[in-house]
DNA sequence: CTTACCTCCGTAGTCGACTACGGAGTCAAA
DNA sequence: TTTGACTCCGTAGTCGACTACGGAGGTAAG
């Protein structure tokens, strides 16, 4: 779609592309996430917008508050690899994110309505954020 | 609405009724993020349902990839404070939950397409799920 | 009144996710 | 060709969020 310029970075040209520190790229390389171009044989090694695209969905899958462990099985649904695995673990994520995606309107009706009617009540003494949440939510770590 | 039964459990009940751990109970204390209710002299705590939906809201907040920090003032909003502030931080955070939905939603689509498409086109190389999040998204962090 | 199982509380350890450090090598501009 | 900024890489430190430990005391069932 859009050209993609920029090919060819250094780690740190990269690291400041996807505001994060070069240690932290490093770190993903050890654990897998990012794999490391190959180095020219006395060189430096050089990154491209893939890798930057990659880093950004790391760091926004992380602000989610997925683990890097799931993130990294998030990012194995990329590599082509084997359907039927990928198609199981794509809807088990599947359901992983629509729970987060309801939990997170709930917080948003509340919130907004706590905005809402902030000062217009005076005497709302209980908590409507606490209030709402009453209602049993499924165990739903992992 | 349902009526408000198991009032006053143990510190040791309510962690098992929360799921979780009674130290962590005793950390999000010492953090302020619950408060101890009083001890009867030389006796033992008790805690009510309230305690409960507070436990789980933090778990669920947690999850979502809030920061405990974060949670604190969320719960501010809670407890009938200062409104203007109340307002204007509930109007922050609804942003950035606000934000955290839209992200999540642009990754359900990608999954959900993913697990769609899976096994019917083969020759798909390149990985939706990255190649979606091409399109920059706000430095949101915060 | 003993026994088993709690609570209380302070301190210390663990784990995931970074972040820093330091010395040797590389590159580009002056 | 020197200088300054950067890369490389292994190891070590930090920080947030728990989790464990241990000894003194409470509590309820038998």
């Amino acid at each position: 779609m859009s050209g993609s310029q920029n090919t060819s970075m250094t780690i740190g040209s990269l690291a400041n592309a996807a505001e994060i520190n070069v240690e932290t790229i490093r770190y993903y390389q050890r654990l897998g996430l990012m794999t490391e171009p190959e180095k020219p044989l006395g060189g430096i090694r050089r990154y491209n917008d893939d890798a930057l695209a990659r880093l950004r969905f790391i760091r926004r899958a992380r602000w989610l508050g997925f683990s890097l462990e799931e993130i990294g099985e998030l990012l194995k649904l990329e590599d082509g690899t084997h359907c039927d695995e990928a198609k199981a673990l794509g809807g088990r994520k599947l359901g992983n994110v629509r729970d987060k995606i309801r939990s997170l309107q709930q917080i948003e009706g509340v919130l907004d309505q706590l905005v809402e009617e902030c000062c217009t009540q005076k005497d709302n003494v209980s908590c409507p954020l606490i209030a709402s949440l009453h209602e049993g939510f499924e165990t739903v770590t992992q």
